[in-house]
DNA sequence: TTGAAAGCGATACCAT
DNA sequence: ATGGTATCGCTTTCAA
């Protein structure tokens, strides 16, 4: 006999957590039975007053299950595991994501953000590898390395999904192609007549993974065009956009991609103050189409993303929890197109 | 004897996932011993040969502990459970998130997000009770009624911590006091002579949390000068705004708080297109002190909010979880200053 | 210093 | 139509 454990029985309402042992207890039944009732299960048929007994003695008690215990008997759990970003995001990026949670929780996943910020890789996939997640779902923000997939496989997980600007091998790989905003917005400018275009690069971290790609589509479309690019550091604060609107003439510059809305309003405004007409002597975009480009004047053009729907992305995860064999996807999430105002 | 279970016993990577069973027939010792050395247990001494081997056999294996049944046996988690919002968010509320993450970490917590987008209160408690949290702190977002509390209660959660405008029965209640917000900046428009004042109401749902209490302390303020309030339901729309500023004139109004500073933004933009000078005919005053406020002319007075430290917080969800008896707190985490800039 | 074994809660066989 | 029971992976007591 082993002795009682050293955990406290009693719970803060004063009672101990009922089980199903208790229900069953309640209901004047076995264990097995209350499982059959709660669950549904199919292939046993209980009778409706038995039924009806199990359930009222459940609700009594305030019953709960206890997914641990359940997914340590199944040998498996229903859980999709999302490392969570630590960037401050968008409206669009926001719906996406809710959409996202939503159609899996619909698949009956249990949807699950796990923060990882200040982790390191391996150390992290170990740390998501003790939940025992069927998937996991990483939106790019989030480093994910070979060796860290090989670690959630080998814990049990089924799928690894990587939403980012680059493939991780082992993962399958939904890619935003980034890239394609900076050539949308750069063969915009050039088709106004630009051609010495500048790239803005924000300084912030965690934000290399967009900045990165777009900086080098705008250098694929300007080199096709035999135009030129120059990237253009900046942190999101006035002094920064001051500073790099004080050196603008030098650089001689007829066309600038802001990186997003965001940056593109902080430089148009410095570009004003600096007396640099836009877009007359500069044109700006862009990119994201958020509200706040229509209020300042000119009106910012901007890229406009669409994002490919939440409900595809739950439904590519299913499959591939389900069809573990298939080979990694690699699909293109993002459409680019341009919005054309003022500012261009 | 019983039958093989139903599950497969193979993964994806060819092997069967790890168990501290493999362990210990790889090192040549009991599951016991492995759980000592892995857990660093000081209630027993391994001689540092077998806690080599161990070690080794473990890396070998790729061997991660099984969260789940860790968790089962020792009776409780350490897992701290958090609904997440579905509204986006600004970079100070996520900033202040990451500290708490981090915070909690630190003090040894498995932090969770939980979506919960389109649960019903106690539904979502439900769900949430299931994965046994030690404790569920609730960011305001999500509803959480006095049942769900008590379900979650009831499943041994020791602290349930709302962090809202308004408390929750059972539950620790950290006030965010939305209603200084309104207060502040009206106080302000007072003092700079403004007698009807003008209080925006987004339109959007799930903004209610914040509006409600930014008006009534608006109210409040107004209250205590014998000046008038007057609520304007908004759209985050230009149009919206435009139909507001169109009927301006009738409304009378000398000082309007727009609610953050995006809708001051928006309705400042409208106001002048209108032909509404301000500050002279209107002063407008946002909230929040988000850069682009500073990027429209004339820049865009604001109320600055000043939130509690994340860390701060993770030492309280601490204490509530250690000290179960302890009588529910109920403090005050937002400080609230006017920053005058050109709008006021 | 190490091992054997009980048991956490839920489930799904098999027998009744 | 129900009940008994072995089992999932891990920790910890007790015995050796």
């Amino acid at each position: 006999m082993s002795q009682p454990t050293e955990q406290s029985p009693e719970r803060s309402s004063g009672r101990a957590v009922p089980t199903s042992a208790d229900v069953a207890r309640l209901a004047g039944v076995s264990r097995a039975t209350v499982s059959y009732v709660l669950n549904n299960t199919s292939a046993v048929r209980i009778s409706e007053p038995t039924r009806q007994r199990v359930r009222e003695a459940a609700e009594e008690l305030g019953y709960v299950p206890h997914a641990a215990a359940r997914s340590l008997r199944a040998g498996h759990s229903r859980m999709v595991l999302i490392p969570s970003s630590h960037v401050p995001v968008g409206p669009l990026y926001s719906r996406f994501f809710n959409d996202f949670q939503w159609a899996l929780r619909r698949l009956d996943y249990t949807v699950v953000q796990y923060g990882s910020v200040g982790l390191e890789a391996e150390e992290a996939a170990r740390a998501w590898a003790e939940l025992r997640p069927v998937a996991v779902v990483s939106l790019g923000e989030v480093e994910l390395t070979g060796q860290g997939v090989e670690i959630l496989k080998r814990s049990g997980a089924r799928a690894v999904i990587t939403l980012g600007t680059q493939r991780v091998e082992g993962t399958h790989a939904l890619v935003m192609d980034q890239g394609r905003v900076g050539e949308v917005a750069t063969e915009h400018l050039l088709e106004t007549g630009r051609r010495r275009i500048g790239v803005v690069v924000p300084e912030e971290p965690g934000l290399g993974m967009f900045s990165g790609p777009r900086l080098d589509g705008a250098r694929r479309a300007a080199e096709r065009a035999g135009a030129t690019v120059v990237p253009l550091p900046l942190r999101y604060e006035e002094e920064s956009a001051d500073a790099l609107a004080a050196r603008w003439r030098e650089l001689g510059l007829d066309g600038v991609f802001a990186y997003n809305d965001e940056y593109a309003m902080l430089l148009m405004r410095s570009l004003q103050d600096a007396g640099i007409s836009v877009p007359d002597e500069t044109a700006v975009v862009g990119a994201d189409d958020l509200l706040l480009g229509r209020l300042l004047r000119p009106r910012l053009s901007t890229v406009r993303i669409d994002m490919v729907l939440g409900r595809e992305l739950a439904e590519l995860v299913d499959h591939a929890v389900r069809e573990t064999d298939a080979p990694p996807v690699s699909r293109d999430l993002l459409d680019s197109r341009i919005v054309r105002r003022e500012s261009s």
